[in-house]
RNA sequence: GGGCGAUUAGCUCAGUCGGUUAGAGCGCCUGCCUCACAUGCAGGAGGUCGUUGGUUCGAGUCCAAUAUCGCCCA
C-alpha cells in the first residue's frame, strides 16, 4: 500500500496505457444496449507530429470521452488519419529528390507503391503520440481516408453529385500553385499583405500620336492582355472607349472599353485586361468577348504565347518585360504599392491565378440546407458567437474546386470514352463506356481535394455506404471538438456532405477551443523557434500535468497562451493529489474496511467536507455539460487542494493521532470519510488526469471493482447535503485564519504557541469555540484557549474582530505595539469603508424603494455587521494608544 | 473595405442572470525542512476592471462612441 513520496509519471503512463488498450476498455460495442456518445476525431495528417494544437485539441475530447464511459454511455471516439494530398506527396517527393529522382522518373504507380511504403514505415508516428497522451481511442475502429472502405465512400458520394449535377467540369481561373503542380481551392489561398510596385506603363493609341498610361502591379501579365478597361463614368476617358490602343512588347491592338468594375481612384483609372490570368479580368473578358491568352505553363514559366519571352519564369519575365519598356520609353513612373498577395497554405509560394478545366462542387444549394441546420439549433456552436462566422463565410461560398493535379489521393472517379467523348462516373471501376460501349475509356488523372474525403469522415468511418450497426447507433454523433481555424476547411463540409447523404447533421454540437501561442502571443511555429514540444512536457512533468493544463486554459477566448512555468506548476498538482492519497494510505489500518458512512456519527467537518463534494460534483457536472472545462478543472483543483487537502486533512490528524481512550470512534470515522472522499475525487479526476487517477485507484478500488476508467462517475449524495454544519466549518476556519494572522504579522516563531481568550456573547459561536477547541489549538497552534464574555483587554493584546465574535491574543513582551496599531487601522479603514459604501446605498432613496427586498435586507445586514465590528476595532485602537 | 474578438493584480487569465468586500495560478515579500507533500506549509503586499458618455436604485458585467492590439474575409 506504500507510495513513493512524489508521484514518477513515466512507468505508470506506459503501464496503465498498455492495460486499457490491451484490456479493451477503449473499445465501444453497438451492441452494448447503452446510449450512445460518439466523437470523431480531427484526423491528423499522416505526416504529422503532435504539437500543441492537437494536445489540447485531443486532451478535450478524452476528457469529455471518459466522462461520458465513467456515465455508463457506450462512449465511442473514433479515431483516424487524414492522407493528406500535398502535405504526403511533397515529403515523398523530397526524399525522392533526395535520391536525385522525381516522381516523374518513378511514374504514376510506382510513386503512389512508393508513398504507400513510407506510410506504413514513416507515417503515423502521431497515432502513437496520441497514445501517450492517454487518448482513449478506439483503436479497433482507427480508420485512413484512403483506405478501401472511405474511397468506396469518396466515389459514392462523386457519382451521386455528379448525376444530380451538383459536380461539373468548368473551365475558369481557379488558384494554382506551380510548386506543388496543382490547382487549390479559394481557402487553401493565403492572403498576405506584401509591399510591391505599381508600374504606370505607356499603351499608344492606334491611329494617334497619343497614348494612354496604365498602371499594374504585374507588368509581366501584359504579354497576355486583350483590352483596356475604364469606367464609363468616368469623364476623362470617355473619348477612348471602343478606340484600339497597341500592346507595346507584343504589338497587338486591342480594344478601350467600359466596365463598372474599374475602380476610378486606383492608378490612372485605366486598367490593363488579362482574362487568363486574373480572375476579375475573367469576368470582365467574358462581359466583353475578349480573347483569353494563357502565357504560362504549369510551373508558371512563360509559354509560346508570350513571344520572345518564352522560357523565362513569372519573376524573370516581369524583371525583362519593364526593362524592355523602360528601353522603348514606355515605362512612365514606379510606385510603392501594398497589396495583398496570395500564398500556398501549404508550401507558401505565390499563388497564379491560373485558367484551367476543373472539377468543381456546386455549393449553394449544399450550403443553403447546412445554414439552416445551425439556424434551427440542429446544430449548435460553442461558444455561439462561431455561429456568425459560420453563416457568414456560407451566405458569401463559391463554389468549390475538388480537382487536384496529384498522384496521392482518391482518383477521380470519371473516365473518358476515346470514341464518343462521353464521360462515364461511377463508384467502382467501369470497363466500358456506359454510352456507347466501346472499351476506350481514361481515368481522369487528378485526384480529388483530401477535404473531400475528410468531410464524409462522420459517416464514412462508421461504414457508409453500407447501413452498419455502428452508423444506426453512432450517427449524428455527439460533438465535433476543434480549432476554428478549419470550421470553412472541414466543419461547414463535414456538414453539407453529412445532410446531403445521411439526411440529418453529423454532430450536435461543435466545441470551438483556441489556438496556442507561446507566452509572447505569437503562433507557435518550427521557423520561430518557439515551439513547446507536448511530448516533451510529457517527459518532463508527465502527461497528466499536461493534460490538466490544457483543461485549465481551455476557456472560450480564441487564444491559449501557454508557458512552462503554468505546466510545472500544475505538476506539483499531481504531486499534492498523490502525496494526499499516501496520507490516506499511510493512516488506514490493515484490517481497513470500507463502510457506507452513517449520518449519526460524522462530526461538523466531517459533514462539511461530503456537502463540498457534493457541491464540488454539481459544479464538475455542470461545467463539462457546457463544456467549460477550465471551470470544471478549477472546481476539482480547489477541492483537492484548498478543502480538501488543506482542511479536511489537516482537521483528520487530530483524531488519527489521538490518544485518547474514547477517540476511536472518531478515527474510524475520519478513515472512512477520507476514503469516501478519496474514492469519488478521484474518479472526478480521472478524465482530466488518467494516469495518477488510474495508478492510486488501483491502490484503494475493492476487489470487485473495475479500473477507474470504467467505474461511474459520482453523483451528488442529496443525503450528504448539510448546510448548517458547513456554515459553522465555515466560521471555524475564520477563527483558525484570524489567529493565524495575528501570529503571522506579528512574526511569533512557530515553537511559541500563545494563549487566545474570546470574548463573545453569543451562545452560537461560544458553542462552536468549546465544541471545537482542540481543533482550534492545533491549526493555530494555540496553547491554551479560554472564552470570557466580559474580557477586559490589556495593552499588550493583540486582537482580531469577527461577527460575533473578539478574538485576544496578550502577548506581553512579543507584542510590537507600532504593528498591532497599524494592523488595527487597516482594519478600521477597509471596515470603515465597507460600511461608507453600504450606508450611502441605504441612504439613497431610490435603492431603498426600487431594489428588491432581499437585497435591501442584505445590504440591512452587512450594515449592522460593519457598525459592531468597527466600534468594537475603534475601541481597541484607543486602548493601543 | 466588410466581419469578429480582446483590453481586469508585475505576468497569464477566470468572472454564468447586472446585486456580498472583483478571484485564481505564477511571480514577489516575511516566517517555517511541523511525523502526506519544500513539487511543501502559514502569513502578506499588489486592482480607479483601456478611456468617455449613457441605461439602471445599482455596471467589470448591458448600450454607444473612442483608443490600442489581434484574427478572419475581400
Amino acid at each position: 500500500m506504500e507510495l513513493s513520496s512524489s508521484y514518477e509519471p513515466k512507468s505508470v503512463e506506459e503501464k496503465w496505457y498498455r492495460i486499457w488498450e490491451q484490456g479493451g476498455y477503449f473499445h465501444a460495442r453497438e451492441d452494448d444496449g447503452k446510449e450512445p456518445y460518439c466523437i470523431m476525431i480531427p484526423p491528423p495528417n499522416v505526416t504529422g507530429n503532435l504539437h500543441m494544437g492537437h494536445a489540447l485539441n485531443n486532451t478535450l475530447q478524452d476528457i469529455l470521452i471518459r466522462w461520458q464511459r465513467m456515465l455508463g454511455k457506450s462512449a465511442l471516439w473514433m479515431p483516424g488519419m487524414d492522407h493528406a494530398g500535398i502535405a504526403t506527396q511533397n515529403v515523398v517527393e523530397r526524399i525522392l529528390s533526395e535520391e536525385g529522382r522525381s516522381k516523374n522518373d518513378l511514374g504514376r504507380e510506382k510513386f503512389e507503391k512508393r508513398v504507400w511504403e513510407w506510410k506504413e514505415h514513416s507515417g503515423g508516428r502521431i497515432q502513437n503520440q496520441l497514445r501517450r497522451l492517454g487518448c482513449s481511442c478506439d483503436w479497433e475502429r482507427e480508420r485512413f481516408t484512403l483506405d478501401q472502405g472511405l474511397s468506396r465512400a469518396v466515389q459514392t458520394v462523386f457519382a451521386s453529385l455528379y448525376k444530380e449535377g451538383l459536380i461539373y467540369q468548368g473551365y475558369r481561373i481557379i488558384n494554382w500553385c506551380p510548386r506543388c503542380g496543382t490547382a487549390l481551392s479559394d481557402i487553401e489561398t493565403e492572403y498576405r499583405e506584401v509591399e510591391g510596385r505599381l508600374w504606370y506603363i505607356k499603351y499608344p493609341i492606334v491611329g494617334s500620336r497619343d497614348s494612354i498610361v496604365v498602371a499594374t502591379t504585374r507588368p509581366e501579365t501584359m504579354l497576355g492582355d486583350t483590352g483596356v478597361a475604364v469606367n464609363p463614368e468616368d469623364e476623362r476617358y470617355a473619348h477612348l472607349i471602343g478606340k484600339k490602343v497597341i500592346l507595346p512588347l507584343m504589338n497587338r491592338e486591342i480594344p478601350v472599353f467600359a466596365d463598372d468594375f474599374v475602380d476610378k481612384e486606383f492608378g490612372t483609372g485605366l486598367v490593363k485586361v488579362t482574362p487568363a490570368h486574373d480572375p476579375n479580368d475573367f469576368e470582365m473578358g467574358k462581359r466583353h468577348g475578349l480573347k483569353e491568352i494563357n502565357i504560362l505553363d504549369e510551373a508558371a514559366v512563360i509559354n509560346e504565347n508570350g513571344g520572345p519571352y518564352k522560357g523565362l519564369s513569372r519573376f524573370d519575365a516581369r524583371a525583362k518585360v519593364v526593362e524592355d519598356l523602360e528601353k522603348q520609353g514606355l515605362l512612365v513612373k514606379i510606385e510603392k504599392h501594398i497589396h495583398s498577395v496570395g500564398h500556398c497554405y501549404r508550401c507558401h509560394t505565390i499563388i497564379e491565378p491560373y485558367l484551367s478545366k476543373q472539377w468543381f462542387v456546386k455549393i449553394t444549394p449544399l450550403a443553403q440546407t447546412a445554414i439552416k441546420a445551425v439556424e434551427d439549433g440542429r446544430i449548435r456552436f460553442v461558444p455561439k458567437n462561431w455561429e456568425k462566422t459560420y453563416f457568414e463565410w456560407m451566405r458569401n461560398i463559391r463554389d468549390w474546386c475538388i480537382s487536384r493535379q496529384l498522384w496521392w489521393g482518391h482518383r477521380i472517379p470519371a473516365f473518358y470514352c476515346g470514341d464518343c467523348g462521353h464521360i462515364t462516373v461511377g463508384a467502382g471501376d467501369p470497363s466500358r463506356c456506359e454510352k456507347c460501349n466501346s472499351n476506350n475509356i481514361r481515368q481522369d488523372d487528378d485526384v480529388l481535394d483530401t477535404w473531400f474525403s475528410s468531410g464524409l469522415w462522420p459517416f464514412s468511418t462508421l461504414g457508409w455506404p453500407d447501413a452498419t450497426p455502428a452508423l444506426d447507433k453512432y450517427y449524428p454523433t455527439s460533438v465535433l471538438v476543434t480549432a476554428f481555424d478549419i470550421i470553412f476547411f472541414w466543419v461547414a463540409r463535414m456538414i453539407m456532405l453529412g445532410l446531403k447523404f445521411m439526411g440529418d447533421v453529423p454532430f450536435r454540437d461543435v466545441y470551438i477551443h483556441a489556438l496556442i501561442r507561446d507566452e509572447q502571443g505569437a503562433k507557435m511555429s518550427k521557423s520561430r523557434g518557439n515551439v513547446i514540444d507536448p511530448l516533451v512536457v510529457m517527459d518532463q512533468y508527465g502527461t497528466d500535468a499536461l493534460r490538466f493544463t490544457l483543461a485549465m486554459l481551455a476557456s472560450s477566448g480564441r487564444d491559449i497562451v501557454l508557458s512552462e512555468k503554468r505546466i510545472e506548476g500544475y505538476r506539483t498538482f499531481c504531486n499534492k493529489v498523490w502525496n494526499a492519497s499516501r496520507f490516506i494510505l499511510m493512516n488506514l489500518e490493515s484490517e481497513f474496511r470500507e463502510q457506507p458512512l452513517e449520518a449519526g456519527e460524522l462530526d461538523h467537518f466531517d459533514k462539511w467536507i461530503l456537502h463540498r463534494l457534493n457541491e464540488a460534483i454539481r459544479s464538475i457536472q455542470s461545467a463539462l455539460s457546457e463544456y467549460r472545462f477550465n471551470d470544471a478543472a478549477q472546481s476539482i483543483y480547489s477541492f483537492w487542494w484548498h478543502e480538501f487537502c488543506d482542511w479536511y486533512i489537516e482537521l483528520t490528524k487530530q483524531r488519527l493521532y489521538s490518544t485518547a481512550p474514547e477517540s476511536g470512534k472518531s478515527s474510524e470515522t475520519a478513515r472512512q470519510v477520507l476514503f469516501h472522499v478519496l474514492k469519488k475525487s478521484i474518479r472526478l479526476l480521472h478524465p482530466f488526469m488518467p494516469f495518477i487517477t488510474e495508478e492510486i485507484w488501483n491502490k484503494i478500488k475493492g476487489e470487485s471493482e473495475d479500473l477507474v476508467i470504467v467505474s461511474g462517475w459520482p453523483a451528488a449524495d442529496e443525503e450528504f447535503d448539510f448546510t448548517a454544519e458547513s456554515e459553522e466549518a465555515l466560521i471555524f476556519q475564520q477563527i483558525v485564519y484570524r489567529i493565524r494572522n495575528i501570529r503571522g504579522e506579528m512574526n511569533i516563531p512557530p515553537d511559541k504557541k500563545a494563549p487566545v481568550i474570546f470574548k463573545t456573547g453569543s451562545d452560537k459561536m461560544a458553542s462552536i469555540i468549546k465544541r471545537e477547541k482542540m481543533q482550534i489549538q492545533a491549526l493555530a497552534k494555540v496553547e491554551s484557549i479560554a472564552l470570557d464574555p466580559h474580557y477586559m483587554p490589556g495593552s499588550t493584546d493583540a486582537s482580531a474582530v469577527m461577527t460575533d465574535i473578539e478574538i485576544y491574543v496578550p502577548l506581553r513582551n512579543l507584542i510590537d505595539i507600532d504593528k498591532e496599531r497599524a494592523r488595527i487601522d487597516k482594519e478600521i479603514e477597509k471596515t470603515g469603508a465597507d460600511l461608507a459604501r453600504v450606508e450611502k446605498k441605504l441612504s439613497d432613496h431610490n435603492f431603498t424603494s426600487r431594489a428588491p427586498k432581499h437585497v435591501i435586507e442584505k445590504e440591512r445586514a452587512k450594515q449592522d455587521d460593519f457598525k459592531e465590528i468597527l466600534s468594537k476595532l475603534e475601541s481597541t485602537r484607543r486602548k493601543l494608544g
